[in-house]
DNA sequence: TCTGGGGTCCTAGGACCC
DNA sequence: TCTGGGGTCCTAGGACCC
């Protein structure tokens, strides 16, 4: 394979942009997509902050109650209160597969790698220059039809093109031309790498590892014993270096739904009627994958073999059982049943021997074939 | 501050088989 | 008595991403 010229493309606050660009009353004003407030006492988190709403220090996966305090707190400096909206998720998938498809016009290999996110192989264009023509025309073509502004990053892989759309958001357009690669990732902290979450921070940061440059320090024998085979991939990460394949082709391995109560629940019947609620939701989305799956439809349609249930305590220790069945099945029925005989011991002393209150609880289909 | 909901991937131990 | 080696499947938990 010769040199690869890759795009990633980022959609700005896109849930708050499309809820600002749909209600002319919200335009200018802070905009929170998220759970509902409950006038404080939500109990969910901040799905999409727009960049008005992130100047009060809102941003997403903050809890909801925290956004509604940093709002109420604006509005006491005289500033405009944030707009809480409640997110219209088919719509925004709507408008995601409109601009996937504004994107197949530039390419032909091309991953969703999100609602909100795509990968482009642009290797076609020959070289950078002409690769960053192309960005420039698709930001336009969203900004005219879809009324949006995208961030895209332009490298030699995923991982540089990935880091690079985050570098000048919103409406940025960033090039990191391959022989720079290795100098643009030195200077940022090792957050910005994909995969390196909280955990691994602290890992890194304990052994004196800021910097992307600092984390090069470590032979590859030593990253695999700090982090195993995610260490050798980090190894080659921190030097630029990153062959993974654009995919374009992608099939659900599990489908699955969960609830967090409104309050705190030990009602044997309100958390099984719930159950049944999750199980008869999680079957109609199996039905429904069976027709944009490509094997799927012709001889009788999807079938799943291990059903698994999650259990949160009000304490927040959470916990999971599975069930492999000896053969594949498809119904609603012997989902619930076997959901529920997963669920039971969870509502007695079994697997609760001090009676804790439960916070949420889940169903998920796996090994679908 | 008090922590959603949808997923993916990895690890580790135990069962089981040859 | 002193205990193989490899492979696969299953379960539970955890880190991470958007």
């Amino acid at each position: 394979m010769g040199m690869r010229i890759i795009a990633h493309l980022d959609m700005d606050a896109f849930f708050a942009a499309i809820e600002e660009r749909d209600n002319p009353r919200f335009k200018g004003r802070p905009i929170v997509v998220g759970a509902d407030p409950e006038g404080g006492k939500g109990r969910g988190v901040v799905s999409t902050a727009n960049y008005a709403a992130r100047k009060y220090g809102i941003h997403s996966a903050l809890p909801i109650s925290t956004a509604w305090r940093l709002s109420e707190e604006a509005k006491k400096k005289g500033l405009p209160p944030a707009v809480f909206v409640g997110g219209h998720f088919g719509k925004y998938s709507a408008v995601s597969e409109e601009i996937m498809a504004i994107l197949q016009k530039y390419s032909l290999v091309v991953e969703p790698a999100s609602v909100d996110e795509a990968y482009l192989d642009l290797s076609g264009a020959k070289n950078f220059t002409k690769a960053e023509e192309i960005c420039r025309k698709i930001k336009e073509e969203i900004k005219k039809k879809e009324k949006l502004t995208a961030s895209i990053g332009l490298g030699p892989n995923k991982l540089i093109a990935k880091i690079a759309s985050d570098m000048q958001k919103p409406d940025g357009l960033t090039v990191v031309l391959p022989e720079e690669a290795e100098k643009f990732l030195e200077p940022l902290n090792i957050r910005k790498i994909p995969g390196i979450g909280p955990k691994t921070e602290i890992l890194l940061n304990k052994l004196g590892t800021k910097t992307i440059k600092d984390l090069k320090i470590f032979s590859l024998d030593k990253m695999k014993e700090l982090m195993g085979k995610w260490g050798e991939d980090l190894h080659g990460k921190a030097r630029g270096e990153d062959d993974s394949p654009l995919v374009t082709e992608w099939e659900a391995k599990s489908i699955g739904e969960q609830e967090t109560f409104h309050t705190d629940s030990r009602d044997a019947n309100f958390i099984t009627e719930r159950l049944k609620k999750l199980c008869e939701n999680v079957i109609e989305r199996l039905r429904l994958s069976e027709f944009s799956a490509k094997g799927g439809s012709a001889f009788g349609g999807k079938t799943f073999r291990t059903i698994s249930i999650t259990v949160r305590f009000s304490d927040f220790e959470t916990k999971t059982r599975a069930h492999t069945l000896p053969a594949p099945a498809n119904d609603e029925t012997t989902l619930y049943f076997e959901s529920l005989k997963l669920l039971m011991p969870f509502l007695d002393k079994r697997e609760n021997p001090l009676g804790k209150s439960i916070r949420l609880i889940g169903a998920k289909l796996e090994k679908l074939e």
